[in-house]
DNA sequence: GCGGATCAC
DNA sequence: TATGGTGATCCGC
């Protein structure tokens, strides 16, 4: 009885052996996330706020702020009143969606250079799959690979601010965002933006022009060149073999950094070690919270208390929990699937009056009605609930 | 199958 | 003065 039990694996350790036997290391996945972006563009658009701590929202919500207000405590998903207390300074932006979708579009152009099916997750974050690029790129001719610098305003650059005086003396970044906080990431090898003198001897540069590599790294280094000299705004960036972990990474040296995980086990592991499992997409709040009541806060913690957590937690939780402390994740972008569903919801002070209450949900059903018509979609069944609801 | 809870952005 | 809106998924009932 003992040597059985001793020798037979039991169903989670079946299951982790199975996910291990599995792990595709094959495909090299890349999470893009473009800095501060709303705030970035508000800063790129109007000099007045470049020295400023901004935030972009109203008084009731920001959707983000600029680096200089983070140093407050100034975050997104704050009330811009909230916000105010932290920082009396902070200008708190209105919010121009339909300029942020036109840089957007501007960014996806260049991202789909790499990637024809990447997946954007929003305005701002996408992920790409450029395994096939990266095999193309192999035989490519340099100068397929060569782009030229458009260098910044230098009345714009000469400006003295706080923040740049700390940069280097040829920093040459045309991007309002390079802080003092920015991650020393492409300054060590050839980044054009650098405009590094020593590097005289490499006749690309004294054609104000730069080559890219071949790998992987090097593909990254070029999408965000090209999506700084296009728009004037940095992106940070995040290379795994999976989505996961592509994530993650891009969250290691932002802003205006990019980090790797190689796609060998050994440096999967290394990485997800001491990561708390709060970083990782899907784990949220109260994830973290529960966990956290198990003694568990990283990877290694997550791995280790497998079999309790099949014990406490469905199926599926467990899985997903399995996957995440072995550092799996998908390694292909599925694509983006139809609308399941169309709604409208607004947050309001306590309404007593039955007929406020109507004229509201009116309201909220002529929007989802006009939303529907947009995209051609039948108009009935909503008026039908509507009228049920308050028993017509 | 529905509604609440959770999560991402 | 003041703490959002949209879409997706999972889970318990």
């Amino acid at each position: 009885m003992l040597r059985r039990k001793a020798m037979k694996k039991n169903f989670v350790d079946r299951y982790a052996m199975e996910l291990e036997q599995s792990r595709d290391l094959n495909n090299t996945i890349v999470h893009i996330d473009m800095d501060a972006f709303y705030a970035a563009v508000e800063m790129r658009d109007n000099p007045e706020l470049k020295d400023k701590p901004i935030a972009v929202g109203s008084m009731s919500m920001l959707s983000t702020s600029n680096y200089y207000a983070r140093r407050f405590g100034v975050r997104a998903a704050m009330p811009g009143f909230i916000a105010k207390r932290l920082c009396p300074q902070l200008i708190i932006v209105p919010p121009n969606f339909d300029k942020y979708r036109a840089v957007s579009t501007e960014v996806k152009e260049i991202l789909a250079d790499y990637d024809p099916n990447f997946l954007a997750m929003s305005l701002d974050e996408a992920y790409l799959n450029i395994t096939k690029h990266l095999q193309e790129r192999q035989n490519w001719p340099e100068d397929k690979r060569k782009y030229f610098i458009k260098t910044g305003n230098p009345l714009e650059n000469d400006k003295p601010r706080k923040e740049v005086n700390k940069l280097r003396e040829h920093e040459r970044s045309i991007s309002p965002l390079l802080f003092d906080d920015s991650p020393p990431d492409l300054q060590s090898q050839g980044n054009p933006l650098q405009g590094n003198s020593e590097e005289e001897d490499n006749p690309q540069t004294l054609q104000n022009s730069i080559v890219f590599g071949t790998s992987a790294e090097e593909v990254v280094k070029e999408i965000r060149f090209r999506i700084e000299q296009k728009t004037t705004l940095t992106a940070s960036a995040g290379i795994a073999p999976n989505t996961m972990l592509a994530k993650v990474c891009s969250d290691k040296n932002k802003p205006n950094g990019q980090y790797q995980v190689l796609p060998n086990r050994q440096a999967v592991m290394d990485f997800i070690k001491d990561l708390p499992i709060r970083k990782v997409s899907g784990i949220g709040k109260v994830t973290e919270k529960m966990l956290k009541a198990l003694g568990i806060i990283t990877c290694t913690e997550l791995y280790q208390q497998r079999a309790l957590l099949s014990l406490l937690f469905s199926e599926t939780s467990w899985h997903h929990f399995l996957h995440i402390s072995l550092g799996l994740g998908s390694t292909h972008l599925a694509r983006d699937g139809e609308r399941k569903s169309m709604s409208v919801e607004r947050t309001f002070s306590e309404i007593s009056k039955a007929e406020e209450q109507y004229n509201l949900c009116q309201e909220l059903c002529s929007e989802l009605a006009q939303d529907l018509q947009k995209e051609g979609l039948k108009v009935l069944y909503f008026n039908v609930v509507f009228l049920d609801f308050f028993n017509f």
